[in-house]
DNA sequence: CGCAGCGATACCCGGCCGGTATGGATACCG
DNA sequence: CGGTATCCATACCGGCCGGGTATCGCTGCG
């Protein structure tokens, strides 16, 4: 299996038309249609359920959807990391998700640079999940939150836990309470649409939640509740209270690096990391 | 990048020749030449340093190397993936290492037989790294033990620790003892030869350790020493006595998958796994 | 100095990838 | 119910690239 056949591909599959496909692909459609055959032919598998009208994926087709975007993210990660290897001077690239843990940041950044044969550290501030730049190389090390982000196929080390907070509106009815338990919260309305782990939207009303400020906003406006790490308190707004909630799971804050990393910064960082945690 | 380019290139970095390297991929030496000498123009990166006489790697040619490996492993993998989820009738495929924790996993299949839904399963016993199964997709879960065993890039959950114990022979002037400390081993001499992590032995004089039996032949023959988890008690042969070596790191079982599992049955098995653990 | 080993270069051929043109099926609409 | 638009498959052609053979250039060794 090429790794042409498996962009071609998953091209077909996200797109379920070989017309919208063959364009993404700077391609014309029938020898995309073909590649796809042969692919199937190759494989003694059928990808795709074609009817003139319609196309979907078959059961084998989405196991190799979600393997050929995994081996196309290393296949990029490892262009990258070969030519970062080739560069005369090392740099490490860390992600983190944008306006989260930033003192933890700030921390560990500081204690690393004092360390000796430090190496200059690039951020990469994501809005969105701050493990995909890990998947494809464009980061080495990534600060993630369990359970929010995903750590499947990374090394991860555990650096700290915290409780959750649900946020409110002051004016809320549910503002004087001391504690929350989880069925307190759902049971109040949510009218936002919330990404799913792959960073798409469900169809529907509402408006899409993107970052934490406009997040905000939906709350003070009571479109929307949520249940988030302690730190938020930090950066909370005037209009709104953070009240414990009892029984949500504990956040773990993670580093989380690529396997095989054999890196001498990235092994260094992540010490220095579970040193002081 | 193409697989067949980075097949071509692991072939060359595994043999640093490339007329034996060639000669492993089934074609002639000059188009191998050429498409490694393509594949560092496009990636603008010099990846071997050839002297007519001796090939070597760079350090962006390891990196692409280790990253090479990990992606043609992904490919076998989905492809043996693709055409397991096309079968009519699923199965599982359990890897653990031949000759430890029998009776666990023993319980693991009873108690999985039993569940609702419960597919057919089979095991895969190996005398080597049970992980390797699980990163070419060979199997579908993997019974491992931490420390020995690489993790790295798996999912995975603890089923349960343990203490080590030291093997000596019982004619040993150690035997008699009711605990020991790694010094106390360490210092006693080994003449056999370990694998490393990857397989491949070290060169040098001395027996290389293949498996329980023979090692433990070793041992009664005072060839070698080794601590090793509690579970090797029960299948201690006549001659030999197991002490507790207290500081000793505690071994972990765990149970592994590969990231991005979507099967009903891995993760059945899981939950199984992990409820009596 | 001659030879052997090894990688690079030169050159040719055939297969495959990609393009255009077109066919066949199906849903939608007047 | 016929026309049409949409969409995937097929047919066919041309150019590029991957692979083969022959050979050269370099280097360590006897």
């Amino acid at each position: 299996m090429e790794t042409r056949e498996l962009r071609y591909f998953v091209a077909v599959a996200e797109e379920l038309n070989f017309g919208r496909a063959a364009d993404r692909l700077g391609i014309a459609q029938p020898p995309l249609s073909r590649a796809i055959a042969q692919l199937e032919h190759r494989l003694g598998v059928a990808l795709l359920t074609r009817t003139s009208r319609k196309v979907s994926l078959t059961g084998a087709g989405e196991v190799l959807l979600a393997e050929g975007r995994a081996i196309l993210g290393a296949v990029a990660a490892a262009e990258r990391r070969t030519r970062a290897a080739a560069e005369d001077q090392p740099s490490l690239v860390v992600a983190a998700k944008a306006g989260s843990s930033g003192e933890v940041l700030a921390k560990l950044l500081d204690a690393y640079a004092n360390e000796p044969g430090a190496v200059p550290v690039d951020l990469l501030l994501c809005e969105s999940n701050p493990h995909l730049p890990l998947l494809d190389g464009r980061a080495d090390v990534a600060l993630l939150h369990e359970p929010y982000d995903p750590t499947a196929g990374l090394d991860v080390e555990v650096l700290g836990a915290e409780g959750q907070v649900a946020v409110v509106p002051s004016a809320h009815p549910l503002a004087g309470r001391s504690q929350l338990r989880m069925a307190d919260v759902s049971a109040l309305p949510d009218l936002a649409r919330w990404p799913r782990r792959d960073g798409t939207y469900p169809d529907g009303s509402g408006v899409e939640v993107r970052n934490l400020t406009q997040l905000f906003q939906l709350i003070e406006l009571g479109r929307a509740v949520v249940v988030l790490p302690e730190v938020v308190r930090n950066g909370l707004a005037e209009g709104l209270v953070a009240i414990p909630v009892v029984d949500a799971p504990q956040v773990t804050t993670v580093i989380a690096w690529p396997p095989h990393s054999r890196s001498r910064a990235v092994a260094d960082l992540v010490r220095v990391a579970t040193g002081f945690s």
